[in-house]
DNA sequence: TCTGGGGTCCTAGGACCC
DNA sequence: TCTGGGGTCCTAGGACCC
């Protein structure tokens, strides 16, 4: 009998890092394993049966599961899985939209002729993850992107599900609050004081009551979800917006000479990485957390962006100098900053390469060309009047 | 349960401009 | 002297996600 099926998956590595450190070391497998000791980064799913939850404070975690092994977590190895699996994705269809190192949206309308139906290409991708990077996957199929993911959510671990696209509520609506996309803790007490357990209660409560609820954009946005109104199409090349490192201190005192060098360390990381990648910022973020887990943030946007060690440096410090008082009476314990308001590394030429608005350009051109190799350079602008000439280079 | 490190999006007020 | 509407940008905070 013919199913009608939607065409977006949501494929979404299990346990991710655990995982990886079963698949990395044989004497793991079949055990608990936690990744990360201060606090709980990913647990398998054995650990996790013993109530072990990612982002558990360790000690916590250990007295659930004494028996568990707690690995140190190993960032490059994840990484290097996260591009391998990746490239089965894209092996799949070009329409691949990352989310996070572990899950993305793959949209497989238009493969029908040359692949099969949905559910066939996900029990296929859900192999080709397995055999050649040797990690296991679960898929969600369905006609939008956020009934996509509630399927694999649903399906975890190791599964495939298809939602038909003529059961998609029944389906949903039994499901518990906390499965839609955006209620967390805060939203969830919310709706459990209006007696509002189910996704279905949440249907019927109307788009009005809920913005009285939640506000405007969280009220609407829950109300179409439960509706399973998602016309969002699967993205490809989407960038991000903000890059940001951060350094938790644990209690007790810091000098403020302290705290600067840790700044330093940490707008070093954070402008290498921007350098490495190609991008450029504008808006400088500090951020603060204090002993009683309040937090600040404070902020300032340049007159342009840069990827400057120095300037974002600078920058920092004026912030931190300013909340040094607050720092002073509610005690420091995590430190972080980020660039956002992110944009493509401008290059700049000097004024030899530009002799008259325009004319050059080609010449400049083929100058970076030269320099940097052809690949290099996505587009040049010429601006104003003032020197040089701009060049966007490749994003990360 | 005493808590990492990376992100996204939304809200709201104030400044400023037309 | 009292008074619009609309738009953008900036800052700060909060909820949420993996």
């Amino acid at each position: 009998m013919f199913v009608s099926e939607g065409t977006i998956l949501h494929a979404d590595l299990d346990a991710f890092y655990a995982s990886v450190e079963q698949r990395d070391d044989p004497s793991l497998r079949g055990r608990p394993v936690i990744v990360g000791g201060g606090v709980v980064l990913a647990a398998s799913y054995e650990a996790k049966a013993a109530g072990v939850r990612t982002a558990m404070g360790g000690h916590a975690a250990r007295r659930l599961c004494p028996e568990a092994i707690v690995v140190e977590p190993r960032m490059s190895a994840y990484t290097r899985a996260s591009r391998a699996v990746f490239e089965v994705f894209r092996q799949t269809t070009p329409m691949v939209e990352g989310l996070s190192i572990d899950e993305a949206f793959l949209d497989v309308s238009g493969l029908r002729r040359i692949a099969g139906p949905p559910s066939e290409i996900a029990a296929g991708l859900r192999r080709a993850v397995r055999d050649q990077v040797g990690l296991p996957i679960t898929v969600g199929v369905a006609r939008t992107k956020f009934l996509a993911k509630v399927a694999s959510a649903v399906a975890k671990p190791d599964g495939l599900l298809v939602v038909p696209t003529d059961k998609e509520l029944q389906f949903l609506h039994p499901l518990p609050v906390e499965r839609l996309w955006g209620v967390g803790q805060v939203t969830a007490a919310k709706l459990r004081d209006r007696r509002i357990f189910t996704v279905g209660q949440l249907a019927g409560l109307g788009e009005a009551t809920l913005v009285s609820l939640l506000g405007q954009g969280a009220g609407r946005h829950l109300d179409a979800l439960a509706h399973n109104r998602d016309p969002r199409a699967v993205q490809t090349g989407k960038r991000r917006g903000s890059m940001g490192a951060q350094r938790a201190l644990g209690r007790g005192p810091r000098t403020p000479a302290a705290l600067d060098g840790m700044l330093a360390g940490l707008v070093d990381r954070v402008a290498r990485r921007m350098r490495g990648a190609g991008r450029t910022g504008r808006t400088v973020v500090l951020r603060l957390r204090f002993t009683d887990f309040t937090r600040a943030t404070r902020s300032h946007t340049l007159a342009r962006a840069t990827s400057h060690t120095q300037t974002i440096l600078d920058a920092t410090r004026r912030l931190l100098a300013g909340a040094l008082p607050m720092i002073e009476e509610r005690g420091i314990t995590l430190i972080g900053i980020s660039v956002g308001n992110l944009d493509d590394h401008y290059l700049q030429l000097p004024l030899p390469f530009v002799e008259q608005d325009g004319v050059a350009l080609d010449a400049a051109l083929d100058a970076v060309r030269d320099r940097f190799g052809s690949a290099a350079i996505t587009r040049g602008v010429l601006v104003g009047h003032n020197p040089g000439l701009e060049m966007p280079m490749l994003p990360d």
